[in-house]
DNA sequence: CTGTTAGCGCTTTCAT
DNA sequence: ATGAAAGCGCTAACAG
């Protein structure tokens, strides 16, 4: 192999001064716009910015500066259509304003997301924003002292910490009742996990629709998921095997209504013929399952645009705006009218 | 609000060696056990570390040591199900090893995705990898001689950049081969970006399967897509109006094969009976489509883990190991003999 | 085994 | 308007 290709040692401020034929502080002037430099020096140093190829190196920066313009992500899981959406709102977020994003993901566990919480304040960075956190309150406060936080799932309003939460409760309390509008009366419910806080709150709002509609809850309707497609199919192959009598289904999650889906498909039951199914977090793609799922929108890229924003402003001190949409039923073509 | 729990000023390694009465660099010793330090100082200075809370300054770290424990990922969509699945196996493969990344979009456009690298470049990352990138050869291997690069999608192997390739062609070929074998003849297919260089390779792999077979290459069969849901369902829409005769789709990706589904299923065709449908990547969800979708299975995965295991190996100038496993068609439930 | 010293690349007073 | 100098927090010779 040629070495002619070889590393160019990147070109530091220093060799652009040198180059230009003046001090580093007016290099570093002109590069930060912090004070008028008359115009030859400006054009001699630019000139020389260019064809070194001059970056600034910002780890030099951030550490004289002490910002890194970097901030900290914490997802539950690095693949997941639910996270995604999230993050391309952070991503849009943060466009244009010199921020990049480090994402870490704690997989589901408070431990180790205090762990990468803690690794990324000793990468220094400006901010962190907490998706479907799993530590304690206490522990984002303990945190929040020492770098900002947003957090989604929690209700949080103090100097360095904001928390923003959808309405989980009420969401599943639309889906429910719209089944009940449709004449539904025996309505099985595939849950999350029992120790999530949004699935209880789902499961308070199913609660809530049946008796508001003087329909008696029949626990045996109730199946235990974990939010994934797997869950969704065991749980209705369980409800089929203990016999149970029911014309709708209600998902604690999209993935899981996908895995009900699939269940249905297999046992050559029509959706939303023979049986409705509605889901929770209108993944991107449940506009294209066969057919469409019916669902409760999460407005999963606003809270990541607005998260985004309320972060920037906690880090720049600046009041916090916005508010979260709130979640809205999307009916789409798994439920119709009984009979 | 209570001002008592305010930000802490995070100590520094000089806090430290002041609080346990040693030098700055016993500390430093210590923390990367770069020497032999006497028991009783070590445990003086633990003890010091911890009660300060004390976390070493990762920018500090790495302005002296030339080095960011850090790698960039350039993706082209911060939100697919496709690149989610390569992202997992560079997580994986960063597990444990004292590196974070982070994650940039170059949005399919390389233009925008030079000045990802650029950004990244400044950010002092340690290596790169780039995901399905958009930039020419030539510019990868400019940007290679600023830090090592792995790459996917091309064939690459410097001295610091190196590249793996899947074979799009073979891929598509035995998927074709596979709905011949079935029995099938006239197999439309929803092509992806006519300027995409997979796409390109995936039409020629259709069109050896046909040629090889024997068979007819109809170009009215052949319809373009952009590799979404929404195009796939344009697509077949459009065979359909133009009343072309087919039993079988080949969908130059999952997500427009997803798409192609869904028209199918508007017209009431049935999938496999009335007509096969085949994909082309495996993405995670396609195991739980209904009908589950047979496709080709891109080991994505694998992909992310093999490209950063190679970048590490570039990083500490040891010797690259490790090749793709070859692309394998899954036979789900959307294909079936003819008649 | 341990302390002193000199920077890494940049920004920022403080003079001029 | 511009340069000299100090220093952000850490590590790595170099002495001892």
């Amino acid at each position: 192999m040629i070495d002619e290709e070889s590393s160019t040692p990147p070109s530091t401020l220093l060799d652009v001064a040198r180059r230009a034929g003046v001090s580093p502080s007016t290099v570093s002037r002109i590069l930060n716009g912090t004070a008028r430099v008359s115009e030859d020096k400006r054009v001699a140093v630019l000139a020389a910015i260019d064809d070194m190829h001059f970056a600034p190196n910002q780890m030099a920066q951030g550490l004289k500066k002490g910002r890194s313009m970097t901030i900290g992500i914490v997802v539950q899981d690095i693949s997941s259509p639910f996270f995604d959406e999230t993050l391309r709102g952070v991503d849009d977020g943060l466009r244009g304003k010199g921020y990049t994003s480090v994402i870490v993901s704690g997989h589901w566990n408070a431990e180790e997301e205090a762990d990468r919480i803690r690794l990324l304040l000793g990468r220094k960075v400006d901010g962190i924003i907490l998706l479907s956190g799993r530590i304690s309150e206490q522990t984002v406060l303990h945190f929040a002292n020492q770098r900002p936080i947003v957090s989604t799932g929690r209700d949080l309003h103090t100097k360095n910490a904001i928390g923003f939460k959808i309405d989980n409760e009420y969401g599943a309390y639309i889906a429910v009742r719209h089944l009940i509008e449709l004449g539904h009366r025996r309505i099985a419910y595939v849950s999350g996990p029992p120790d999530n806080i949004d699935a209880a709150e789902r499961l308070a709002g199913y609660t809530r629709a049946l008796r508001e509609a003087d329909l008696a809850l029949d626990a045996r309707l109730i199946v235990e998921g974990n939010f994934h497609e797997a869950s969704g199919l065991l749980a209705v192959n369980h409800l089929f095997d203990t016999q149970q009598q029911f014309t709708a289904i209600f998902a604690a999650n999209d993935l899981s209504a996908y895995g009900a889906r699939l269940c249905l498909y297999r046992k050559g039951i029509r959706v939303p013929d023979d049986i409705s199914l509605v889901g929770f977090d209108d993944l991107p793609g449940s506009s294209y399952t066969a057919p469409p799922l019916t669902t409760v929108h999460q407005p999963l890229y606003d809270i990541g645009l607005i998260a985004t924003n309320a972060l920037l402003c906690l880090i720049n001190g600046e009041a916090v705006q916005g508010t979260v949409p709130p979640l809205e039923l999307i009916v789409r073509e798994t439920t119709r009218r009984l009979r």
